[in-house]
DNA sequence: TTTCAGTCAATATA
DNA sequence: TATATTGACTGAAA
């Protein structure tokens, strides 16, 4: 899943013109702002750490990716938003050159006047370097600071209480997703060598697929229970390669997931997700307090294999970066090595055209195609699961997303 | 009520 | 200009 999204990016650098960018894939396709994008890409959970919402995003994006015009569409989009911009920027400009002043792209032009908006904006905080620290060092101590701690912080440091509430709440849950890299970095390092576990294998794919020049695919293993092996390898390297990969991986971990688990997001010790994160410890980066409730309890047949070793491993990783003052936010360099899957599960029959801007889009290498129709049946048979998952996900939403995904 | 996941959106940075 | 960062907010769960 997280590879979809990093895909995307990874082939936006490698193709910069492409023009696919952060803010237009995500706000047309994915319905999430370019800075939720970015933080998908930069800092990206499990996918059986993912709500049933936090999966959407991606659900979308199969369904994009499944679509034949895809690629089209999206720069039809991006043509007629050019176009209505020019538009409005025309008319406004004619009318008076009062938009000028508004900032470019945004349309300030329409609907309810602007200035009362601007007027009851709180400009935002923006802690200074020391009292980041100052609260760093307090999270050292209390991640979970009581309110009278939280009321102390704030009048030393001259903060509103609810700035350093939310302060605490935000650095506690970045904290927690870094190291949900970071363990999954260890845990796909450490069995790298040894095993067919997914974690070796999403680990091997990346190293594989590394080489290709543009798309260092990221291959996050299929969170399935694939067979090891060399089916295993053939399938991260086909996902990567080709149309499977990430996303379809992800789906049919969705799939898995939604699979019965409609009322309450009960996928979560599905096989396929346990055996995912198998050799990863679970979340929560407790260092002496309360278990998360929720998600701890929710995890605790994932606390699996690890979670008296690596979990306290983890623990003490998240107090050394913190201790150690270091931004907890390696997470580019960490990220960047979760390996993934570049992949569309688009169409295989698509035309060469489009199947080029995917390639460029996802970063298709030319060596997947030799792998597809080895692939192609397994494919097709996620392909079958995704729409059936999408269909489902459709349908208990009853939202209008069908609608949005149709452009 | 607290914590969390997910997200927005302003701002910073590359 | 595109992407990354981060304070704040919402809604759900416990």
């Amino acid at each position: 899943w997280l590879t979809s999204l990093k895909s995307i990016r990874r082939a936006r650098k490698c193709a910069p013109n492409s023009a696919l960018g952060q803010r237009l894939f995500g706000e047309t396709i994915l319905g999430l702002t370019q800075g939720s994008v970015s933080d998908l890409l930069a800092r990206p959970k499990p996918w059986h750490k993912l709500s049933l919402k936090g999966r959407e995003p991606f659900v979308r994006m199969q369904l994009w990716l499944n679509d034949p015009n895809n690629v089209e569409k999206l720069m039809d989009m991006k043509r007629m938003e050019k176009k209505a911009y020019m538009k409005r920027r025309h008319s406004s400009v004619s009318d008076s050159q009062s938009c000028e002043s508004s900032s470019a792209g945004i349309d300030y032009s329409q609907g309810a006047s602007p200035q009362p908006q601007h007027q009851l904006k709180k400009p935002r905080v923006v802690l200074a370097p020391e009292e980041k620290e100052a609260l760093k060092r307090a999270y050292q101590q209390k991640p979970y600071p009581s309110p009278k701690t939280i009321e102390e912080l704030a009048t030393q440091l001259n903060l509103k209480t609810s700035t350093v509430i939310n302060w605490f709440h935000n650095y506690r849950s970045r904290i927690r997703r870094e190291l949900f890299i970071e363990e999954i970095q260890a845990g796909s390092q450490s069995q790298a060598g040894s095993s067919d576990s997914p974690s070796a294998r999403s680990s091997r794919a990346a190293h594989s697929s590394e080489g290709d020049s543009c798309d260092g695919v990221d291959a996050e293993g299929p969170p399935e229970g694939k067979p090891s092996g060399p089916e295993a390898d053939e399938f991260s390297n086909a996902a990567a390669k080709s149309q499977g990969g990430p996303a379809e991986a992800a789906f049919e971990a969705g799939e898995e997931a939604l699979r019965g688990a409609r009322p309450s997001e009960r996928a979560e010790p599905e096989s396929l997700e346990d055996t995912d994160d198998e050799g990863r410890p679970r979340a929560a980066p407790r260092q002496s307090s309360p278990p998360a409730p929720q998600q701890r309890q929710g995890d605790a047949l994932e606390t699996l294999p690890n979670s008296a070793t690596e979990g306290d491993a983890s623990t003490s990783a998240a107090s050394t970066s913190v201790l150690t003052g270091e931004s907890s936010y390696k997470s580019k360099e960490s990220s960047e090595k979760i390996s993934s899957v570049p992949s569309t599960s688009s169409t295989p029959g698509a035309g060469s055209q489009k199947s080029n801007s995917l390639q460029s889009l996802f970063g298709f290498s030319e060596a997947a195609s030799s792998r597809n129709t080895r692939d192609s049946s397994l494919r097709k048979k996620k392909a079958a699961n995704l729409n059936n998952i999408i269909h489902r996900l459709e349908k208990a939403a009853s939202r209008e997303e069908a609608v949005e995904w149709e452009f």
